[in-house]
RNA sequence: GGCACCGUCGCCAAGUGGUAAGGCAAGGGUCUGCAAAACCCUUAUUCCCCGGUUCGAAUCCGGGCGGUGCCUCCA
């Protein structure tokens, strides 16, 4: 089953090509960190887990990278502003996305490269763009890559030159040829890090770093690169630049990454997520009040292409569904406990191959949703199971959970996942579980006598309240109303 | 101004030539002491508008209108 994927470079929907066949070498592009992961940088690396994970079932052996930048101009204004040391603040917020991404369930990649730990690496890609006559150094410390040189350029995003010279700004104590020509190296500034180079002390820009450290990772040539779209210009397009002449012919865009991805925004008021706006809210914001395994589902319901709009009722109602698909799941476990799982179920099939149609995750949502809802249709069927519907939904159970397995999702058991999503939404709802447990009690003691009134008195005051009950035939159980 | 992308039920959201998935909300029902949960049924002859191509279009083409993004740091 061939993978497709909407390939920017291609500015259509291609079938994944690998450089060698059954592996997959993948570049994700990471955060610079100078702050806390927000809910952008949330969605775009539970996307490319998703990404590694179907590949990974379909069999390819994906060798995962994703890079930090911690050598940059905000690093260091926010270091300098902190009297902090750059390297140090970039330390901490690198620990920082660590814990948030883990929390969002996303595995690591297999390397993490920092800028700071490549630097010999960068000045030798630069040196050999200066060899090649691709860059030159202007003498003032410099080094600027020759925009013109390369024939492809601006192919990734779809411009021309001519167009791009009208938004072209020289910054002062530049000393570029072209207009649009762009740093690869700069001279260090007082106060700045700055490492030793042929051209002087300095550090790298803000592209080449990238272009290095694919290089050193995955070879001069690898198979899939990722980013948002923002990246597509001017950063992605200054990278192939960059590695296609040094590396490549130096005349083909194709000759660095086969493949592009880049997914859509987080929106907040239908306005772009970012930090310059100033309109985000950190993961870490978010997870204080909302289950994380909620987030994550409510981020794969919009196909990663796709900008979406966040919203508190949107990823609420995320969390209920969360709720809804443990709670299914306990149920058919409990009524196929020991049975062998039926063959010929579907479910799992068809939910690959809609990641295979470009990771489609919203359509595996809805197939998902069938799904369930049949489970439950079972489960809810009267009188003892047949052993044929309990291996049904066996099969069912082991499908669901190893669809969630590629989604990162479904990964617990489902009394612990229900506790501690009810204790998030009762903690939101200023509810007080031992106060709630205190009613029911009561309500049992009248429920027992067959005194109605009051048990549906104390019923109505507990949803009042915001707290559901259920009666089942094994006692009452509660969770915070919808 | 240039270049992209987007506009599908009250809300969220798949579908990119073959006759509108799914979720939430809403209404009706089953179950229940009554409820809740769960399940069942119902809810877009229609996909921003206007033309065109086609046996057939939400899907392709042209023109509008509306929104967003990139062109400067950004996932």
């Amino acid at each position: 089953m061939p993978i497709l994927l909407h390939d920017t470079l291609a500015g259509q929907k291609r079938e994944l090509t690998t450089l060698e066949p059954g592996a997959v070498g993948l570049y994700a592009c990471g955060p610079t960190v100078y702050d806390f992961a927000h809910l952008g940088h949330a969605r775009c690396y539970v996307v490319w887990d998703v990404v590694v994970r179907h590949l990974r079932a379909r069999g390819y052996r994906v060798k995962y990278v994703r890079n930090f930048t911690d050598v940059d101009d905000k690093i260091i204004a926010r270091a300098n502003q902190r009297g902090e040391d750059p390297v140090a603040l970039a330390a901490r917020f690198s620990d920082a996305f660590h814990q948030d991404l883990d929390a969002l369930g996303c595995l690591r990649p297999d390397a993490e490269p920092r800028v700071s730990g490549h630097i010999p690496e960068i000045v030798e890609l630069i040196g050999l763009l200066v060899q090649k006559g691709y860059a030159y150094a202007p003498g003032n410390g410099d080094v600027y890559f020759s925009v013109r040189k390369f024939p492809e350029y601006g192919k990734l995003s779809r411009r021309n030159l001519d167009d791009l010279l009208a938004g072209a700004r020289v910054d002062p104590g530049e000393a570029k040829q072209d207009p649009l020509d762009f740093a690869l190296w700069k001279g260090a500034k007082p106060g700045e890090p700055r490492w030793p180079s042929p051209w002087g002390e300095g550090r790298p820009g803000w592209h080449i770093e990238c272009s290095a450290m694919t290089r050193k990772h995955l070879g001069d040539r690898f198979d899939l690169h990722t980013g948002g779209k923002d990246l597509v210009f001017p950063h992605h397009t200054n990278e192939i630049a960059q590695s296609v002449c040094a590396c490549g012919d130096g005349l083909h865009a194709d000759q660095y990454a086969r493949h592009w991805m880049h997914n859509g925004f987080v929106e907040i008021d239908d306005e772009k997520m970012s930090k310059s706006l100033g309109n985000f809210f950190t993961v870490r914001q978010v997870l204080e009040r909302y289950d994380a395994e909620g987030l994550r589902l409510f981020l794969l319901g919009t196909h990663y292409r796709r900008d979406f709009n966040f919203s508190d009722q949107v990823l609420g109602e995320a969390e209920l569904r969360l709720g809804y698909l443990y709670e299914t799941l306990e149920k058919a476990d409990r009524l196929a406990a020991g049975t062998a799982p039926a063959a010929g179920d579907t479910l799992l099939e068809r939910c690959r191959a809609a990641l295979d149609d470009d990771f489609n995750t919203p359509q595996v949502l809805g197939l998902l949703a069938e799904a369930f809802t049949a489970a439950n249709t079972l489960c809810d069927l009267k009188g003892k199971k047949t052993p044929e519907q309990r291996a049904a939904l066996a099969a069912f159970a082991a499908a669901a959970r190893t669809v969630g397995e590629t989604l990162g999702l479904l990964g617990r058991t489902p009394g612990a996942a229900l506790l501690a999503l009810r204790t998030r939404a009762a903690a939101r709802r200023g509810i007080d579980g031992v106060v709630v447990e205190a009613r029911l009690a009561e309500r049992a003691a009248a429920r027992k006598a067959r005194d109605f009134a009051r048990s549906d008195a104390i019923r109505d005051e507990l949803l009042a309240g915001g707290v559901a009950i259920m009666d089942g035939p094994e006692g009452t159980t509660w969770k915070v109303a919808g």
